[in-house]
DNA sequence: GCCGCGTCTTGATCTGGATCAATCGTGTCA
DNA sequence: TGACACGATTGATCCAGATCAAGACGCGGC
């Protein structure tokens, strides 16, 4: 009986009315009642492995997932042999949106570190996001920040200088991070170097020398995959005013 | 009561059911039962001049918009006063749903020549695509096309030469027109080189030079904003080959 | 300990594409 | 019909960042 106790606790636990990102995913705004179906569809807690696939480029769209701790890449794969870092995922991100247009998977996903990962199958998500409104509604708006994300990742590869590439990536990161309640003032990379200059449309070599001026500067200091934010305001600021000057093409 | 006759064919002419875009849009797979209901929420065939804006950056979304005749850019502006053209809107294609997760646009949508939009209030078609299961999954089906164009649109600006970059917006252009029925070889541009520059990630002088080239190849001949397709097959193979050797991190 | 291996940094050189600067259509208005 | 404006092309130069080439720094295994 003690057991089915614990048993009991450990399921509810698990369950996405008591999970911490509950707020950022899929049943924000939902009543208790609801959370309930969202619960009963939702796999929870799968552990991926470093280095492991979630999915593949080529395979059916079956699932979307939520990334629930660690972090993920995805990589797309062109026709020649190239790769580029789509995006990195989070915990509370949505993973295999990708895959919403042509049912197949356009890009792998592979996670960063020991990861655990909730399963949403996708036919049971649109069944029962027609009869929840909130959940209907909460889908398409973590599918809008996922489309916001991509439109900031195009922003930095159209228009930005190489110093300000690892600035807007590192700040961006940080604000991730806040949201989830981790301190912004100290970075822990579970991406590679090359991970960051695939995703930045640079070379590895480019990468460590702007970290460098970055450190020079004393708005960050950087040892390995630990950055440490040592100024701020300054930090944010360079995100927010960004170009020093008004260089390359401007439209008018 | 001929007038009247008149009138009832002209609104039947106007309705998702008759609309050559039918497949490609909002309204493919459902049935002509639920069409009415989509029919009724859509407000059709707003004009909109050349160089009009549809919405602008920060403005409060209430609604999506699918391109119906004409082109559309959206451009999104940084904080600095830079612009970053984000995409290039066909008929058929959704346009907003970058607000939809903050609630507020975040770039303009301006219209590169005379055009016509519908309107969808966001509200109606999530009322509506709760009770109808073919538009909720054809809505997911179209965001996530925008989202396949975001992403081939990140390959090229991560990964690209300039010659090839322009080359890969020419086949995604045309293989676009292809869907909507126009021939294939001959493409008007209805944007500037400023446009297709700043979408590029370059200057109007390089896509100038990058168009001189292709045309040297005698791949396409260029005059001014039409651009015939010469040689078909080359085209296409120089679009899926790419790149002719393995340069740039590639990741392992 | 110290060896091997993968990751990251640092330095020297080279180059694709940006910048600067004319010039050339093409359409439009007086 | 000329003149002006705007977009596009073409040429000359320059520089940010890619490429090439060593090293340095962990870190796990023995």
């Amino acid at each position: 009986m003690n057991d089915h106790v614990v048993l009991d606790l450990a399921r509810l636990r698990r369950s996405c009315g008591q999970c911490t990102l509950r707020q950022l995913c899929l049943p924000a705004g939902i009543g208790p009642d609801d959370m309930d179906r969202l619960d009963r569809i939702v796999k929870r807690r799968r552990s991926i492995a470093h280095r492991e696939r979630l999915f593949s480029f080529g395979a059916e769209l079956k699932s979307l997932y939520v990334a629930r701790e660690g972090s993920f890449k995805t990589v797309a794969l062109s026709e020649d042999g190239q790769q580029q870092v789509i995006g990195f995922h989070l915990p509370g991100e949505l993973m295999g949106l990708d895959a919403l247009g042509g049912g197949r998977h356009r890009c792998d996903a592979e996670a960063l570190e020991p990861s655990d990962v909730c399963e949403v199958p996708l036919e049971d998500l649109e069944r029962i996001a027609a009869q929840v409104p909130g959940l209907q509604h909460q889908l398409l708006r973590v599918i809008g920040s996922s489309m916001g994300r991509d439109q900031d990742h195009l922003e930095i590869l159209g228009r930005r200088q190489a110093d300000e590439r690892v600035l807007l990536f590192l700040h961006g990161l940080s604000e991730r991070y806040r949201t989830l309640g981790h301190p912004d003032n100290l970075l822990i990379l579970s991406m590679s170097r090359e991970d960051i200059a695939n995703y930045l449309g640079m070379v590895i070599e480019t990468v460590s020398r702007s970290f460098g001026r970055l450190q020079d500067d004393g708005v960050i200091s950087v040892q390995g995959r630990q950055i440490r934010v040592l100024d701020a305001a300054r930090f944010a600021a360079l995100a927010h005013e960004a170009t020093t000057d008004g260089r390359r093409s401007q439209l008018q």
